[in-house]
RNA sequence: GGCCCCUUCGACUAGUGGUUAGGUCACAGCCCUCUCAAGGCUGUUGCACGGGUUCGAAUCCCGUAGGGGCUGCCA
């Protein structure tokens, strides 16, 4: 049997990193098995279920990369995929709890569930063998499964669905370990065959205090896109938490995670996050990724910004951008960083402009605005040629002859290389650029 | 409080009885360098604690402490 796993998301207008590891986490595990990854919409409170709201899902999803093989928009034979239009089967498995005498009603018409209080074991893929003792109603008091309005709880219709669906695995956060052996007796009680369970570490705040949670920085798969993260970055970030390849790498290939991946690998302990690193591993897949993609990615970067792109020659645009590779962790700092390419207007720093632009380095700047202006060839080499010549012949070092021209031509100390930027701008602006006063 | 899980540098981890306890992020210094990145080199920092078992424990057992989770008519 070719195992069928899901990821089974509630539509909070949310999609939480941890929830994208768990996702991700199921589709590695589908995709080193052949077997088939699964995406339901727990919707079940129907007052959050919004269109909106599925939508961030799916771009999370996307953005990273992980495709449902089954759920939302590509269908599949078990469906449907979204809880709210699941009622008659839930209906019918209500049923047979009722016949089999599983459920009593309380005096507000609220649904329990008669637990048969005894030991349940839940055996777990990565925890081991976890005993729980249900029999104190006190302490474990029969669960809820449906409200005096007709609606239904968690437990009952997360468990149905993964009986009606066929899911094999169930591979989830740490947080519903306890869950577990409830989710068991409802098992038992259906005289379904429980599916092998992986509860997976949570991911935990930055100093290791509590769940990741909403206000957290970088716990929404959205602000990764919106900061411009490279996808194939966070991606391997999230398989490095609870996973590791066990041979030193850091920067590893989904395609080469997938052969690796397996349940017994998973750790135990929680994780705290770390967005430093996550940030450090996309400026490493940015820097190593074909320049066509780094393009695709910087040029939409720059547009959210606002940036108007199209008022240049898609050709200069893409040279711009290609001395921006390898340079940023996060695409958010390419307007500031890359700006100058885009605007005339671009703001000089300060203290850049104190240091650099002086009485002392104005000859000098005079001195490349003739060169520049005079160069018969304008490409990298010959420019690079000049202004070193010019360097010497002032007994200048060349950093510091340079850094005057860079604030100049950029407003900045920082920025792409000087030869390259200074080719890619144009005589007409570097000289227009260099003729101004200070 | 009860139940469950966890415990190697600040963080992520490798390590499953004998290692100078390794790697990565971060941090510091040096080198390289047109700046910034990157790269190279070096360094600081760790087996929570206490008992066992053993010739020998980060590795096995027990306890303690600490952290996390669950304990909803949330998911």
């Amino acid at each position: 049997m070719t195992p069928r796993v899901r990821f089974a998301p509630s539509p909070t207008g949310f999609l939480h990193v941890g929830g994208a590891r768990t996702a991700l986490f199921n589709w590695l595990y589908a995709r080193r098995t052949g077997g088939t990854f699964v995406l339901r919409i727990e919707d079940t409170d129907a007052a959050r279920n919004t269109e909106e709201a599925v939508q961030v899902i799916y771009d999370g999803l996307r953005w990273l990369g992980i495709e449902w093989d089954e759920g939302p928009l590509v269908g599949g034979d078990r469906g449907p995929y979204f809880q709210s239009e699941r009622n008659a089967i839930y209906e019918r498995y209500f049923q047979r709890l009722q016949d089999g005498g599983h459920l009593y009603t309380e005096e507000n018409g609220a649904t329990r569930f008669r637990s048969p209080r005894e030991t349940v074991v839940v055996e777990d893929a990565v925890c081991g063998s976890v005993p729980f003792d249900l029999s104190d109603p006190t302490t474990h008091p029969d669960m809820t499964i449906r409200r005096p309005d007709g609606s239904w709880i968690f437990h009952f219709v997360n468990v149905v669905d993964d009986i009606e669906m066929g899911i094999t695995h169930v591979m989830r956060g740490e947080d519903h370990l306890s869950n577990t052996p409830k989710h068991m007796e409802l098992y038992r009680a259906l005289g379904a065959t429980p599916p092998v369970w992986a509860h997976i570490p949570l991911i935990l705040k930055k100093d290791g205090k509590g769940k990741m949670s909403k206000r957290d920085e970088g716990s929404s798969v959205a602000s990764y896109i919106a900061d411009g993260y490279a996808p194939e970055g966070v991606r391997n970030f999230l398989c490095l938490l609870g996973w590791s390849p066990k041979d030193n790498r850091e920067k590893i290939p989904i395609e080469e995670v997938i052969p690796l991946f397996d349940l017994d690998k998973i750790n135990r302990r929680n994780a705290a996050f770390d967005l430093e690193k996550c940030a450090w591993l996309s400026g490493e897949w940015f820097r190593e990724m074909p320049p066509e993609r780094h393009r695709a990615l910087a040029w939409e970067a720059l547009v959210r910004a606002g940036v108007d792109l199209a008022r240049f020659p898609a050709e200069y645009v893409q040279q711009a951008l290609d001395t921006c590779q390898g340079k940023l962790r996060v695409l958010k700092d390419l307007p500031a960083y890359a700006g100058f390419y885009f605007r005339d207007d671009y703001p000089i720093d300060p203290a850049a402009a104190g240091k650099h632009l002086t009485s002392e380095t104005k000859p000098r700047l005079e001195a490349v605005r003739t060169a520049l202006a005079g160069l018969p060839d304008w490409d990298v080499t010959s420019i690079e040629t000049v202004l070193k010549t010019l360097a010497t012949q002032f007994g200048v070092k060349l950093g510091a002859f340079l850094q005057p021209v860079r604030v100049m031509l950029t407003g900045s100390t920082a920025g792409p290389s000087m030869y390259h930027l200074v080719e890619i701008l144009g005589r007409e602006k570097v000289l227009e650029r260099l003729d101004r006063s200070f």
